[in-house]
DNA sequence: ACGGTCTAGGCGAACGTTCGTTCATCAGGA
DNA sequence: TCCTGATGAACGAACGTTCGCCTAGACCGT
């Protein structure tokens, strides 16, 4: 247990320079110091495993070098994939990222900001769309620090980053409309939520492009949990029998869809074709393979990150929304491969699996 | 755009003291200070607007009130939930938490690990089994920080906390021997991990003690992705016809499972009956309802932040790894419940999704 | 009138850096 | 010989705190 941090001074003293010089040579650019000198202190610091405190810079700096990430439910995979991203990125760039997860309703928002910063960090990046309505928090990004975020804030004058989720919800709602359904229900996410009512907007202009008048009863609410996505679901065959086609706001809610219809005895895609969005890594591998929106949450959390930096950087916003293009992948569970009327386990799909399986952490 | 700190020397300016004077009001203890002084000081820094700056404190207290969490794959939901737990719990103690998320293969530990260490972190959770193997990194966390482990630490000194691995994965095989089966295979996680060798012993010790010889064609082995899961499964498959059980080791590769027994005509649990770990949220909505180990993420992430914090305040460490229990939750894809010979989507299985649904943040 | 004891608050130092300025030495040119 | 300009390195200040010791004055008892 060594535990004590070797501080400049006592490198300077063992090479015979002051500290300021060490400074220098270890941590600032380009100074007038002669090469033998460099070198002996280079080799002190080395020998004594000098690594410079990071606090004592910041301090001096006024800066630290960290981002801020306030988080909503990491627990969801996609928010996950943000986050990953974004501290690569960030770490790409030397920085470090502090996290704050919100509780389940994000009552916390406030405080979490104002723990990162009362940390100081350089910037914060909010990635929870509890927060969507919080003013106090809204106002905090706005005034305090540079900010990015991946959700609507009230009253602007924050960044944002996303994906065109209108565009994605009318593509997906197409390609089912092309399939031949026309009565086509959904079931979405929290009715409050911007990204919700973005998709619900692209479903219902997919509809009437093709001269389909959108009906309410088709649209059904539920949390992004599969519970309640299939408890939608239910509700959406009891009001609806000759319902053919179901658009889903997430792939963890998909999985409740899909359960519902199965106990309800209704086959997919023969019965019922299915489109979701997210793709995450199980969508291939559902019964059956499950169509979805591919959107890119890494390359959402890169994008942030970096224009978080340039923010910080002094660089002006930009004025509009940063808008990520999303995919549709199509498998068997829309029907749009020409697959199955039968049950899916007994078609012999073989294109479903094993592909773009991404070789993951062997943890 | 304020966004320039208030120091407590413009405080104290304001109020008519010195610095260190507000400073004690503020942020010291009981100290000697005139009601009305202090009042006034109060008044002053809330009508500015100060936060004490954490940086400059933490040089001068020599701790950061920070620690660090070396994550590998946040993206599985396993390890997701474990650090939602662990950053709340951190920061109901007043800490925050730094994260460094692992590259795929945990090549930039000893980087990662450096980087927390640089900020001078108070302590470091590792929770990444890629790191397992990692004698640079175990060397670290020994040296020079305290920290906790959810991995085995290759040459030990650093307390681990987890869960008792081998007990459930005995429990969940001698439950589906109970169910008449004697050919149970499973599906693993790398043979290389910790946990894998754990789970198989478990595995191993229900079969011996119900008689039966483990047999080594029966356990084959993935890399926790469904796609890796479905060809392990379909090996497993070709090797025994005979099997009527899998045993696999996360439920996000059961998924992968369920796959390929549907894609090769078999049913669940009719004929093959499956058990898994983790117990994800999705695990009641898959079809058929996935049989699952609860394992407590949440529990460990808590455990794990009050053992390093408990550590970092000089308490001893325990010799011995912190185990929490873990529970089998009995569902349909194991048959165990008395559902299903036919069809699980034939089958009202009224049970199975809708109880202990976690009411979900609704983002 | 004098020493002692509180009380309220001041003050110096330290934490480990960075940054800009100053200083000493030396060589070369006039 | 003296001045000039480099060159190499030292030095002081600042960043915003915390911490412990010091002190001015008030009050008290004798």
């Amino acid at each position: 247990m060594a535990r004590r941090y070797v501080s400049i001074k006592e490198v300077a003293a063992r090479a015979g320079v002051s500290f300021q010089t060490a400074s220098k040579v270890l941590n600032g650019g380009n100074v007038r110091v002669s090469a033998e000198t460099a070198a002996r202190i280079i080799a002190v610091a080395e020998s004594l495993g000098y690594r410079p405190n990071t606090v004592a810079r910041s301090l001096v700096q006024q800066s630290t070098a960290t981002i801020g990430l306030v988080a909503g439910d990491i627990t969801d995979g996609a928010l996950s994939q943000f986050v990953v991203a974004a501290e690569r990125t960030a770490r790409g760039h030397g920085h470090a990222v502090l996290v704050g997860n919100l509780a389940e309703g994000g009552e916390d928002g406030a405080a979490v900001v104002q723990m990162l910063i009362d940390r100081r960090v350089d910037g914060v990046i909010a990635a929870a769309p509890q927060l969507e309505g919080d003013l106090q928090v809204a106002e905090m990004l706005r005034r305090y620090v540079p900010a990015v975020s991946l959700h609507h804030v009230p009253g602007g004058g924050v960044p944002l980053v996303g994906s065109n989720h209108r565009a994605g919800a009318r593509t997906a709602t197409e390609h089912l409309i092309q399939l031949g359904h026309t009565s086509i229900g959904t079931v979405t996410g929290p009715f409050r939520r911007h990204v919700v009512r973005s998709r619900l907007h692209g479903y219902e202009d997919a509809l009437r492009a093709a001269g389909i008048e959108p009906d309410e009863d088709l649209a059904a609410e539920a949390d992004w949990t599969p519970g309640t996505a299939a408890a939608a679901t239910r509700l959406l065959l009891e009001r609806d029998r000759r319902m053919t086609a179901i658009f889903v706001h997430s792939d963890a809610m998909a999985i409740g869809v899909l359960s519902a219809l199965a106990l309800a005895g209704r086959r997919v895609p023969a019965d019922v074709a299915v489109v979701s969005c997210d793709d995450m890594p199980f969508a291939p591998y559902l019964t059956p393979s499950l169509s979805s929106l591919r959107v890119p949450f890494g390359e959402t959390g890169r994008a942030a990150v970096e224009l978080l930096l340039r923010s910080i950087a002094g660089e002006p916003a930009p004025e509009s929304t940063v808008r990520l293009p999303v995919e549709l992948i199509v498998r068997d569970s829309c029907g749009g491969r020409g697959a199955s009327t039968s049950p899916p386990y007994l078609t012999s799909s073989s294109a479903s699996p094993a592909h773009r399986e991404k070789q993951k952490e062997d943890s």
